[in-house]
DNA sequence: GCCAAGAATAGGAATCATTCTCATTAATGG
DNA sequence: CCATTAATGAGAATGATTCCTATTCTTGGC
């Protein structure tokens, strides 16, 4: 914990933005979760009271710098986690009764067939890739 | 087109579901796409005037019938497009700036892989797994 | 240590996609 | 041709997210 925050911090600083209260509370609860969050849900995870407007403002400035990645899940709402280079390359589980995301670790091998899956698509299709999402969709143990 | 219609017209059917003038129109637009399409997109795709909320109204009782697929890309817009069995399996590439989105045709041994890796991920979660998203995000041909 | 300038926050209004409600219109079976 | 049921249009309501403005912190220069 205490390294992130001081890489976090560090890759900040670099930019000239720092790492206020809110930005740690909220960098803390992406953190402390198994999966991508809502905004929604950082905020009842955090103890104290945060307005929405100043989370989602704390996220973006976040996201903008790079500390963190966004993304909209099924269900259309935006989740929030730390970035690659922070929490290392996963895919995701997602819920598509409740909406609970989870993350899943990679595996090695078939992320090179997926690699090339990527390029092969995109060669004829004059986009240039600047990312892929791989995310699994099916039903938690709760909601089975 | 025609064949299309009539499957559809026939699937519906044994649901108790008819394909309606407004159904038919959204239904057409689709088809007509080369990627799945935004309400607003098929709205003004479209000659006729149709307003929003019928829009939304004639796509998810195709899509409850199993006729069309509902995601959210990338900006978190729904987007529509011919469900599985009749557009056949195939991915899409999303630009990040314009949202555009386009369908690619899969590779059929990359494909292996990826069911591989689906089951292998989702073997420990407790997930019961109903499908996945892959999606190449880049930037398009305009946006680049 | 103190103050001005700039950045961060709270609070609330505004926006946008989507859904809902309800009144009106069309289609179907008898 | 009528009565019942489903489909449509129009606009209000909702929910996530963004924007705006006034207030409160931080920080560097004195």
């Amino acid at each position: 914990m205490q390294d992130l925050e001081q890489s976090v911090r560090q890759h900040l600083a670099l930019q000239g933005i720092r790492l206020t209260p809110g930005r740690r509370t909220a960098l803390g609860a992406i953190a402390a979760a198994d999966g991508p969050r809502t905004a929604a849900e950082i905020q009842a995870a955090v103890t104290d009271i945060v307005p929405l407007s100043s989370l989602y403002r704390s996220l973006s400035v976040l996201t903008n710098a790079g500390v963190l990645s966004a993304q909209h899940g099924p269900e259309g709402v935006m989740r929030f986690e730390l970035a690659e280079w922070l929490a290392g390359h996963h895919h995701h589980l997602l819920c598509v009764s409740c909406g609970v995301a989870v993350d899943v670790a990679p595996y090695r091998e078939q992320e090179q067939a997926i690699e090339h899956l990527v390029e092969r698509m995109a060669a004829a299709s004059g986009f240039v890739v600047t990312g892929h999402r791989f995310e699994i969709e099916g039903l938690c143990e709760a909601c089975r």
